[in-house]
DNA sequence: ATGAAAGCGCTAACAT
DNA sequence: ATGTTAGCGCTTTCAT
C-alpha cells in the first residue's frame, strides 16, 4: 500500500466527487438527474468521471433504489429457433428501455422451470417472461406471491398469471385442416414433437380434419425435438404407421423441410404423393423445392408486443387486455 | 396500515430471524453455510423460511460480499444456431456453478460490444464470455482495466484479453483447401459470409487451393448473414461471376445447404457438376441429400471449456495456457 | 443548486 | 454455536 494512498478497490462516486471538488451526492446526480445540476458543476464531474474511468455500481444503486433495472427470461430452449427468434425482438426492446435480461433455459421441464424462477427472483427483476402458459403450481405460487410483471409468451391464455401474449395453437390447428380440405385433401397424416403446444395443434388438427369428413389422420410423434433429421425418420414413421398418401401436417418447419427431403430421396412427388404443412414460416420455408405451405407467426411481433406489455405493466400501467392474440396467417405455397 | 403491523415491504431475514427466535446473521448462515448453525437452530430458520416463503435478496447479497453471481455474455447474434449453441452448453456450465447469465446481443457492431460492455460491468459480473478477438481498442482498455476474467470464444488469439477458447479459422481453410484438391477438385468457388471469422476461412482456403497448384477460386460474399435463401443466391451469384463446376467452400453449412437446393433446381449434380464443402456440421449436414462434407467444431465441447477456464480464472488460478485450442476436423460425407 | 444524513438488505469480521 | 458491529456504494429524503 502506497504512503498517504486510500486502501485499493474500485473507483467510487466518492472518489469522482473529490476530484471534481463536489459532493458524492452530486456525483449520483450528475448521472441521474444531469439537469438537475448546474451546467458548469455537470462538466467538471463528467471530466473527472471520464479521467477515472469510474464506471457506475448499479448493484448498490439497485439496493438503493430498489429498482433492479433487469429482466427474467425463461425460454425452453436456446438453440430453438422458435424461442430465440422472439427473445432478440424482446431484449433488443428492453435494452431500449434500459433493461437487461438474464437468460435461464427450462429444457421444457416445469420442475426445472420453477426452481429457476425461484433462483431469478432473487435477483429482484423488475419482470418476467416465460414461455407458454403452462407452469407448476409452485411456479404460479411464487410468480402471484412476488406481485411482479409476468408475460407468458407464444400462447393466449384465459387465466394468465398477470398478461400473456400469443395465439391459439387450437386455432392453427383448425385452420390447417380446413385449409388442406379446401385444396382437396381427404386423406392425412400427423408429424409432431411431443411438447405441449404442438400436441394441441395436433390434435385440433385431427379433430377438424374429422369434422370435415376426412379419413383420421396417422400419427407420429418424434421423440427430441424439431429438426430436419427427425423429419425425415417421421415420414418413414408415417408410412410404417401406415400412411400412404395425403397431407402431413407437420409441427415445425424443420419436420416439413425433412418430410421433403426424404420424399426426395424416396422419389416421392411432393405435393403429388405426399402434400406438406410446416408451422412457423422460418426463413427457408419460401426457399426449399418446392416451397413450404406453413403458417406464419410473427414472432418479431411478438417479441415486441411482449416487451410493450411488460414495460407498461412496469410503469405501473393497467392493461386493458390481460391477454393479446397476435394471430397467425396460413401461407400456401406449393408443398400443399 | 395495520395497528401494530410493521412497515410493508418485501420479507427480509430480519423477519425470519424473528419468526425463528434468532439473530438476523443467523439466517445468513442457516443459508450459506449451513454447516456453521446447529441442526435444531436450522430446522427452526428453514421452517421459518418455509412458512414466509423468503426469497433472499441477492442484490444486497451481492453488495455486501462483492460477488455478484453473474456472467456478462456477450454474443453476436441470438438467432444464429453457430453462436448459440455454444452459449447454451456454457450456460448451463455456469449455471451448475451457481452463477446467472446476462446476455446481450452485439449485431456482428465491435462499437455495440464496446457500449454494451461498458453497461454490463456496472453489474460487476465475475467474468466475460466475448465472441471472437476482434474488439474496439475502447473494449479492450476498458476490460484489461477492470482486470476481471474474460473468455475469448470461437477463435483463437495470440493476444487474447486473457484467455481464448476456441481454433484457428485459417488453419480450418488450409484443411478444406488441401482435402479438396487430395478428392480431386482443380477448380473452386467461394460463398461466404461477410463477417471477419468467415473471410479469414475463405483466404485461407484461396491461398493454400492456390498454392497447391489450383485455379483461383470465383468468389461470392453474400450480404446478410447465412441462410439457405442466400446459399441458393451465392450458387447463381457464383455462375454469374464465372464459376461453372468445381468444388465450393461455403462459410456454413446453411449456405452449403441452400447450394444443395439450388443445384437441385437447377439440375446440377451433386458433387458431379457441383461439389460443396459446408462448415459447422450442423444438426441437418448428415440429413441433407446428398450428404454434407463439412468441418465439425464441437460446441458442447467449446462451451464446456470456456465455463471452465471461466472458473477457474474466477477461483483465482492461472491457467497453464491462455489460448484453448480445442481444434476441428473435415468431415467427409457425399457433397464434396 | 448543493450537501448531510439515513438507510437499502445483506455479509464479514470480530466477539462471546 | 450464536450475536454484535460495521460497512458494501449507492439513492432518497430533507435541509440549506
Amino acid at each position: 500500500m502506497q504512503p498517504g494512498g486510500k486502501k485499493a478497490g474500485p473507483i467510487t462516486m466518492e472518489m469522482v466527487a473529490r476530484i471534481a471538488g463536489v459532493s458524492q451526492v452530486s456525483v449520483s446526480r450528475a448521472l441521474n438527474h444531469p439537469e438537475k445540476v448546474a451546467p458548469a458543476t455537470l462538466a467538471r464531474i463528467n471530466e473527472a468521471i471520464r479521467a477515472t474511468g469510474f464506471v457506475p455500481n448499479l448493484v448498490a444503486g439497485a439496493l438503493a433504489s430498489r429498482r433492479s433495472g433487469i429482466i427474467a427470461a425463461l425460454i425452453p430452449s436456446i438453440t430453438n429457433i422458435t424461442y430465440s427468434s422472439f427473445l432478440r425482438p424482446f431484449i433488443e426492446a428492453m435494452r431500449q428501455a434500459g433493461y437487461q435480461i438474464i437468460l435461464a433455459e427450462t429444457g421444457f421441464d416445469e420442475q426445472e422451470e420453477a426452481a429457476m424462477v425461484q433462483n431469478l427472483l432473487s435477483r429482484q427483476p423488475e419482470g418476467i417472461l416465460l414461455t407458454g402458459v403452462n407452469h407448476s403450481p409452485d411456479c404460479r405460487r411464487m410468480l402471484l406471491g412476488a406481485g411482479l410483471p409476468v408475460v407468458e409468451v407464444w400462447d393466449t391464455s384465459e387465466s394468465p398469471i398477470d398478461i400473456s401474449v400469443g395465439f391459439s395453437h387450437v386455432e392453427t390447428g383448425r385452420a390447417m385442416a380446413r385449409f388442406a380440405w379446401q385444396r382437396g385433401y381427404r386423406q392425412a397424416g400427423v408429424l409432431t414433437a411431443p411438447d405441449q403446444r404442438a400436441l394441441r395443434r395436433k390434435d385440433a388438427f385431427c379433430s377438424e380434419f374429422i369434422a370435415l369428413g376426412g379419413a383420421a389422420p396417422v400419427e407420429h410423434v418424434c421423440e427430441g425435438s424439431a429438426s430436419i433429421k427427425n423429419g425425415r425418420e417421421g415420414l418413414a414413421g408415417l408410412m410404417r404407421n401406415g400412411f400412404t398418401s395425403g397431407v402431413i401436417q407437420c409441427s415445425s418447419d424443420l419436420f416439413a423441410h425433412g418430410v421433403l427431403i426424404e420424399a426426395q430421396a424416396r422419389s416421392l412427388k411432393v405435393p403429388g404423393d405426399v402434400a406438406v404443412i410446416g408451422f412457423g414460416d422460418m426463413d427457408f420455408a419460401a426457399h426449399t423445392v418446392p416451397k413450404l405451405t406453413t403458417v406464419r407467426v410473427d414472432r418479431d411481433v411478438l417479441g415486441h408486443t411482449a416487451a410493450d406489455a411488460l414495460l407498461k405493466r412496469i410503469g405501473g400501467h393497467r392493461l386493458t387486455d390481460s391477454t393479446i392474440d397476435v394471430g397467425f396467417k396460413v401461407i400456401g405455397r406449393q408443398s400443399a
